[in-house]
DNA sequence: GCCAGACTGTCAACGGTTTGACACTTAGCG
DNA sequence: CGCTAAGTGTCAAACCGTTGACAGTCTGGC
């Protein structure tokens, strides 16, 4: 049923990508039969947990959407530690490259779990572009958001101690995880210690040490490999209240 | 001879508009008459040092283009500290929200110096750009590049120490300050201790060791209100081999 | 249902950064 | 030409996160 390698299938597996595609903020811009269009040239990707999907480095460019899984998009240090950049969950969409075509890639992506790419090539995905110029504004728009998340972060940085910014951090995830939603309910991430200490450039104890303390207020709750946002707006206005470094 | 608020000299107001704007990479990739249409509709803004430009919350939008002077980008936390983000100077372009209509504004932007503002309205600029879509690819790569640029600052954030951090920031301010130039020759900053301090969420008697410690290996030279990358090259080949924390 | 490997909690010692305080230098303005 | 405000160098104490080490816990796969 899933396994579609005939031609008998194609229009399933196009179906699939038009479903996939329609749900990425980038691409929603672009009318009906341009979605067609980047769906029938779009290849799936299925991926294991931990596989490398990108090296930096690579030069052929694509864009890549997530139709499910998790992403960890990262950069290796030339001592060899890992340094993650952030989580991408089912519609985002990566692949730095596609607009500055050539470049080399910048960063890593790495499997974060089981799951499923839809990739678009990179000059078949400028090309659609070309021809449908009304969706530019959108996609500079996206860009445009994603560049002031990237400044924001920098000025976590900044100007907040470590229990601002990992609490500041898992609140980005959290409204890149349901970008759509009003920012109720819980959310979950399978994230270990371990994680979180690459992402913020700290160590695993001193996670543990801030995780604890942030849990002490009731703000967020954790256990193995897993962290959890119970109120988004409560850890927002806590962390608003004290922005001091 | 600079005063031109006559309509006589509203030739030469223009042509100096075109002068500057074509200056800019993001505009360069508009056509020629396209140029000129964006210079005529452009503004001059003079400014002296320490004015405020925008502050944040601001809806109106512009694109604005740095023509004489430098211009602080930075944002004002809650207990009133002002975070410097980065630091523009002639040719560089700014106004987080051309590109996404009706937000307010994110950051605010303090003259740094004397100089003036060239100034493209925001939709004016969009229909400008509607109307010449082969502009939009080096757009969309500008865009990319400076995305690109600002996490590659949350990633030295994460792994590097402070004089890691310092230097990389004055490398970077290097390469905007000239990004034609092959990246030969001193580059001198109009920067105090606190203002780097500012920037890099530090004390401006931490800055005082770093940039002491930085001094003591040859890479950079200091003086009151100004920091020196004598060699470019050499500092970066510096920083290559200490990326450890 | 069990076991290996991944993940975790905790601790003391160390080191780098901030804090707070004070005297000194510089640039720029009248 | 001098005065003032802004910028600077320096120090010790307090603080906070890291380092390094070890024992304990959880989980997925056979």
């Amino acid at each position: 049923m899933s396994e579609a390698h005939t031609d008998a299938h194609a229009d399933g597996r196009s179906e699939h990508n038009l479903r996939v595609l329609s749900g990425c903020s980038l691409l929603s811009g672009l009318p009906e039969p341009a979605l067609r269009e980047a769906a029938a040239m779009a290849r799936v990707r299925p991926f294991r947990a931990n596989e490398v999907l990108y090296a930096r480095g690579e030069v052929q460019s694509a864009l890549s959407v997530v139709g499910a899984g998790s992403v960890r998009i990262s950069s290796t240090s030339s001592d060899g530690r890992e340094i993650m950049l952030t989580l991408f969950e089912p519609g985002a969409w990566f692949g730095d490259t596609v607009f500055s075509p050539g470049m080399p890639r910048v960063f890593g992506a790495t499997a974060h779990s089981d799951g499923e790419l839809v990739e678009v090539p990179g000059q078949g995905y400028r090309d659609l572009l070309a021809r449908y110029p009304e969706a530019y504004p959108r996609t500079l728009d996206m860009l445009s958001r994603r560049l002031w998340s990237a400044i924001s972060i920098i000025e976590d940085n900044a100007l907040r101690d470590m229990p601002g910014r990992v609490g500041r951090r898992l609140l980005f995830l959290a409204q890149m995880h349901e970008p759509g939603e009003t920012g109720e309910g819980p959310v979950t991430f399978k994230l270990t210690r371990e994680h979180i200490a690459n992402m913020m450039g700290m160590t695993r104890q001193g996670v543990h040490r801030v995780l604890k303390a942030l849990e002490r207020e009731g703000l967020i709750a954790f256990s193995y490999g897993r962290v959890t946002v119970p109120d988004r707006e409560a850890l927002r206005r806590y962390l608003e209240e004290r922005p001091e470094k």
